[in-house]
RNA sequence: GGGAGAUUAGCUCAGCUGGUUCAGAGCAUCUGCCUUACAAGCAGAGGGUCACUGGUUCGAACCCAGUAUCUCCCA
């Protein structure tokens, strides 16, 4: 036999690869005569590579995409990237500075031109990624959230909801990102707790001479303190040059004889005055509260309700302008250290206070997020969340684990308005169009906008040159929630034959981190425009982490590279290592061992193949396995129904782990053991038929875990026709066999002979091949003859007897109520083993004890279920059975 | 600060409507084996007060209340 003793993976994975492509296994089209089941990827960035995020995600998809295709499914996978605009466009600046080129030097156009030839250098290396993978995606149809189509329908969507009034263009207070220089949404932001400062400042009471304040004794200082000035805390002093307003609680006995006072702004010298309002709590800091509208959310909304002006004294790259009058030009932070060393200088500084806080900082570029006021454009939540809402509460969407209900409910009723626009180039730019009167139309394209632009101003000689587009591109998110659809043309063509066939998707797998500005934003547009849900299922998979827990990443360092993985323990490895400790929504904690322990499990394989392929067959001999065969075959229907159960349940763990003990331990360790003929000796035909058969119906099951080496030996164990691959061949049905139950138990009770043989020889250190003998006390003599064979084959026996009594100087077991014995002349220790019978017979009738207790008593007896009367009856026999036993055991001693 | 979830073997997790031989799996551990399919292996073994405290029940890992610890989400 010449086939390798270890399964080299390397060998065979591309060549497989490009096999499937070449047949077209992974394409897919509307075929009216089977069911179609369809999965949209979750585009990854343009600009990313393959992590270990991306490998857990994309393995399972192509386990679920595989199982649908066996099951004769018009399987369809459709892969994709999105353009990610802002990492993308920070990326390619990034670049463009390498080569002393400023982005500001450039032209939009210019930019545009560098942004795309970057995309086509490097934008294909991820879905390149996934193939090493094994990702079974219909490659033709690979779409870029950018593309011609997929823009065109963004714009058409952006233009119909304009219509319909969800779209409007308003101030509001955005999260700004001065480093990306753009806004970005209140789901990219992310909260980080921190130490900060507060800053205690003494605002100076309009018309109270600071000379009245007196340092005599602190009781005192305290009652002048008010009188002269009003100390406010803030984390953050370089805003007081945009205060317009002092606010107190109206019951604050504190601050009473201070209403409609006025105060001026520390060094700055501005009066404002102090306002009322039931908003401020009177226990935070001092009570009193600066008011900046400009730089804080509710302080925004506090202006608006007291009627305040708005003083902005930020740029967009987070220095001050000139509103401030002060440190002008320099960054906020700087301002901050050098505003505190002012204040205390002019002794306007009361203290300093260290508290725990929370920063807003981006998910992007790391910068602290700057609340800021602008015009943007933003898109209305609360009627689609309602919508969006609903068909996850009714389960017509299923989210697995269920525990995610509960968040998604929680963030769609409280869901805010939606802010598309973005201040980058790369993405798709807003469609709106601004008259020389300042006034706006919202226009597919160019000559519509200009026809509405005439239209609107009355003014038909307008020229296209008269009209300026908006500089902003639309959030990437705002063609992300299209990807069910749009991925299908469903908006170029509402009515074709791909989108009437394969949406609504089946499922979707992806991560919880997105569950709410991705998932449940298609879940809106997928009720909006095709009154449909976009999906049946969302499997949320967790967070891979180090074994200690810590997320991978880059920084960290902690992130092996998965293409050194596949390249060192194969893909199917690495798959099944990965697969053996997700359960669905719980992080991963990725350990090498798992990979090790998949790379393990494919030479397993390797090697049952590796013996079943060297058989010789004898023609003339009978049909030696046939107890072996009958219970193989229960085991495996059995195992299906199990694994198509945890299949639908979206146990991915679980599934894997059935099939990973049906071939280790039922097929390898039992079975193979069973019908493995002698050194060199033949096996009879009929035997082989069946085992190779067994084999197949495993490769099949595996495929979906395991795509590769099932191929491989698939086509190493028969000559295959032109089509006839594992790939696409039928996913094995489960069916119950009468006495099928019986079949398995009968077989437990055999192997639990033979363990009870086994452990003897373990006890004893005889070697596994010594022969032994064996004598039963039982009346299940049928038990014995029946597997006979099985039971000198795997316990190797040279004889089995039955007896009455225990033969002199023989070790014992019991087993299902009946007793064996090993006979062993010289290597028994009478005193060790009557104190193990002794513990044993305790253990026995302590059992029995408990459950005649709880027979005994009445209310039991009157409240159970009759079955569970019948198993505790049945246990009691049971253990009287053993006890008897162990009694006989212990007095042939 | 508000909300959700979790806590079961050394680790990662199952345990479905409370009752299936006094709680299961994989990995790890220990013991013995280089037995010609596989040492990336084989055979066997040990290991748990189901976080804690009460309650409901004939019966609780499971239901209820409280406590502790952790995680996530929101502010």
């Amino acid at each position: 036999m010449s086939i390798a003793k270890t399964y080299t993976p390397a060998d065979v994975e591309a060549k497989w690869y490009q096999r499937w492509q070449e047949q077209g296994f992974f394409k897919a089209k509307p075929n009216p005569r089977k069911p179609a089941y369809s999965v949209v990827i979750p585009p990854p960035n343009v600009t990313g590579v393959l992590h270990m995020g991306h490998m857990l995600n994309n393995t399972i998809q192509d386990v679920l995409v595989r199982r649908a295709r066996m099951q004769g499914k018009e399987a369809c996978w459709v892969p994709g990237t999105d353009h990610a605009s802002i990492a993308t466009e920070a990326k390619v600046v990034a670049l463009l500075k390498e080569q002393g080129i400023e982005k500001s030097s450039l032209t939009r156009e210019e930019f545009l031109t560098h942004a795309w030839s970057w995309k086509e250098k490097y934008g294909g290396i991820i879905l390149e990624q996934l193939k090493k993978l094994g990702a079974s995606c219909d490659w033709d149809r690979t779409r870029f959230t950018m593309e011609p189509e997929l823009t065109e329908a963004v714009l058409r969507v952006f233009v119909d909801l304009y219509r319909k009034g969800q779209i409007y263009r308003g101030v509001r207070m955005v999260n700004w990102d001065p480093q990306g220089r753009t806004a970005i949404s209140d789901e990219e932001v992310i909260a980080k707790d921190t130490m900060a400062k507060m800053y205690y400042l003494r605002y100076e009471v309009v018309g109270s001479p600071l000379s009245v304040v007196s340092k005599q004794n602190d009781t005192d200082n305290e009652q002048l303190q008010t009188t002269n000035y009003i100390t406010i805390a803030t984390s953050r002093p370089e805003t007081i040059m945009a205060d317009v307003a002092v606010a107190v609680n109206p019951n604050d006995e504190r601050y009473k004889h201070l209403h409609d006072a006025k105060v001026r702004i520390p060094l700055l010298g501005r009066e404002i005055p102090i306002i009322t309002d039931e908003y401020v709590t009177m226990d935070f800091g001092t009570g009193g509260l600066k008011v900046t509208p400009a730089h804080d959310l509710n302080d925004y909304e506090l202006g608006i309700k007291h009627n305040l002006p708005v003083i902005d004294i930020l740029n967009d790259d987070g220095t001050l302008n000139e509103k401030a009058q002060l440190y002008v030009g320099q960054d906020r932070f700087a301002v901050r250290r050098q505003i505190a060393k002012d204040l205390e200088q002019a002794g306007l500084l009361d203290k300093i206070e260290e508290y725990a806080s929370v920063l807003q900082t981006s998910e992007r570029t790391g910068a602290v997020i700057e609340p800021k006021l602008s015009l943007q454009w933003f898109c209305k939540m609360d009627q689609m969340a309602v919508k969006a809402l609903e068909v996850v509460e009714n389960d017509e969407i299923r989210l697995h684990p269920p525990k995610f209900k509960n968040m998604y409910r929680v963030w769609m009723e409280n869901v805010r308005d939606w802010c598309i626009s973005r201040q980058l180039w790369w993405g798709q730019r807003i469609p709106a169009y601004y008259l020389p009167d300042g006034s706006f139309v919202v226009a597919l394209n160019e000559e519509e906008a200009l026809r509405q632009a005439r239209e609107q101003s009355g003014n038909a000689d307008l020229q296209l040159t008269d009209l300026r587009q908006d500089e902003d591109v639309l959030d990437t998110w705002f063609s992300s929630w299209l990807w069910p659809i749009s991925v299908f043309d469903g908006f170029k063509d509402p009515d074709n034959a791909d989108v009437n066939y394969f949406y609504p998707t089946d499922d979707l797998v992806t991560a919880p981190e997105i569950l709410f500005f991705w998932v449940a934003r298609m879940i809106m547009a997928g009720l909006e425009y095709r009154k449909q849900v976009p999906f049946r299922n969302v499997y949320l998979t967790g967070i891979v982490r180090d074994d200690q827990g810590r997320k991978m990443s880059k920084q960290l360092g902690n992130s092996p590279d998965p293409l050194d993985l596949i390249a060192q323990y194969g893909a199917d490895g690495v798959r099944t290592g990965m697969l053996f400790s997700s359960p669905a929504g719980n992080d991963l904690l990725f350990d090498i061992k798992l990979v090790e322990q998949g790379r393990n499990f494919t030479n397993k394989l390797w090697n049952a193949f590796r013996l079943v392929k060297g058989w010789e067959v004898d023609a003339s001999l009978p049909f030696a396995g046939a107890k072996a065969v009958e219970w193989f075959g229960a085991k495996l229907q059995a195992s299906i129904a199990e694994l198509d159960d945890h299949f639908d349940k979206f146990r991915m763990s679980d599934a894997l782990m059935t099939v990973y003990k049906l071939v280790w331990d039922d097929f390898c360790s039992v079975y193979l053991e069973m019908v493995k003929p002698a050194y060199q000796a033949p096996i009879d035909p009929e035997t082989l038929k069946h085992t190779t058969a067994f084999l197949e119906t495993l490769l099949k099951l595996l495929h979906p875990f395991m795509p590769f080496i099932t191929e491989e030996l698939w086509h190493e164990l028969a000559e295959r026709k032109a089509k006839e691959y594992v790939c696409v061949a039928s996913w094995p049905k489960a069916q119950a066999a009468a006495g099928s139950a019986e079949v398995l138990t009968r077989m437990e009770k055999a192997l639990d002979i033979v363990a009870g043989v086994r452990t003897i020889r373990n006890q004893k250190g005889l070697g596994p091949n010594k022969p032994l003998t064996l004598a039963a006390k039982t009346d299940d003599t049928a038990l014995l003859t029946d597997y006979d064979a099985i039971l000198r084959k795997l316990a190797a026996l040279s004889d089995i007897s039955v007896v009455d009594a225990a033969p002199a100087a023989s070790v014992g077991f019991v087993s299902g109520g009946a007793e064996f014995f090993v006979p062993l002349e010289g290597q028994i220790d009478l005193g060790a083993e009557k104190a193990r019978l002794e513990k044993e017979l305790e253990y026995a009738q302590g059992f029995r004890d408990s459950v005649l207790k709880k027979l005994a008593n009445e209310k039991f007896v009157q409240n159970a279920k009759a079955d569970v009367l019948e198993r505790e009856r049945q246990k009691l026999a049971d253990a009287e059975g053993k006890i008897t036993a162990l009694e006989q055991s212990l007095k042939g001693l």
